[in-house]
DNA sequence: TAAGTATGTTAGTGCTATACTAACAACATG
DNA sequence: CATGTTGTTAGTATAGCACTAACATACTTA
């Protein structure tokens, strides 16, 4: 599954941001996104532009929801995040400097790749902070 | 080690274009970088003119040799490579492709933690090419 | 209802990184 | 000296990121 989804740092940021903001069924505000990403509301804005170029999120009137594509984008991610944090850690880092670095790249492996790499450190169930780690 | 050297995606090829174009002593050519990474010649020269501020190369007349700071970057990335490589191919990852996407972010990572990562995957003495990897 | 507050959006600015073409300068070689 | 190679500047363009100022919209409350 190659180049899954073409983002960019803060659009991951902020697609992580969206899903772990909203409640199953309702929105997230522009101005929740922006406080939490510590940004000013026109910066969101573009970024959120680009996020509905690309398929991934919908938005009226300052409120935003993940589309499909977005939530598999943000699973993809996610567990592709648990993974890297879990082998770092496993190595030996520690806990908070895995997800800062870990963070800077986990949205550029790929999605095949990463499931063989949780094969490689034991197929975990969880990350270390105790987060699931899903394996459809 | 944090924060070791702060350069971007197309910087970290262009400083393993010119180690791994250069004779031990004598400089590369210009044209010879704008050729390997497929670039034309001004967009060469921004991207060394960004490096030798920051330190990394010096350059004269076309000219380009790696600093001191600029061979220990190249080390540090390269090293990371190699074991990033290895734990990938280790993980049942084809070697291309783990060559492929490692690239996109062995750069990023941080010195101590690479060596740590390295330790895990049983302290290579090659990577999966067979080049070695040096622990200093 | 009018006034005020909160929220979202546009417009405009600025900077970095990337990449190009066109034009010009410097140098070497025949 | 003419030609050609090589390097450099100047100028253009785009994407991404981030901001302020101004405007629009909507909700709230006096």
């Amino acid at each position: 599954m190659k180049e899954q989804f073409n983002i960019t740092r803060r659009e991951r940021d902020c697609v992580i941001t969206i899903y772990e903001s909203a409640s199953p069924d309702f929105p997230v505000r522009l101005s929740k996104i922006a406080t939490i990403m510590q940004l000013k509301p026109p910066t969101v804005i573009e970024i959120l532009k680009r996020l509905e170029s690309k398929g991934l999120i919908n938005r009226e009137r300052g409120m935003v929801v993940l589309t499909n594509a977005g939530k598999e984008s943000y699973n993809f991610i996610i567990n592709c995040h648990r993974i890297l944090e879990t082998l770092f850690v496993d190595s030996g880092i520690d806990l908070e400097e895995a997800c800062r670095e870990v963070s800077a790249f986990d949205y550029m492996v790929d999605s095949d790749s990463a499931m063989k790499l949780s094969t490689f450190v034991g197929t975990p169930k969880t990350c270390p902070h105790g987060k699931p780690i899903i394996y459809g």
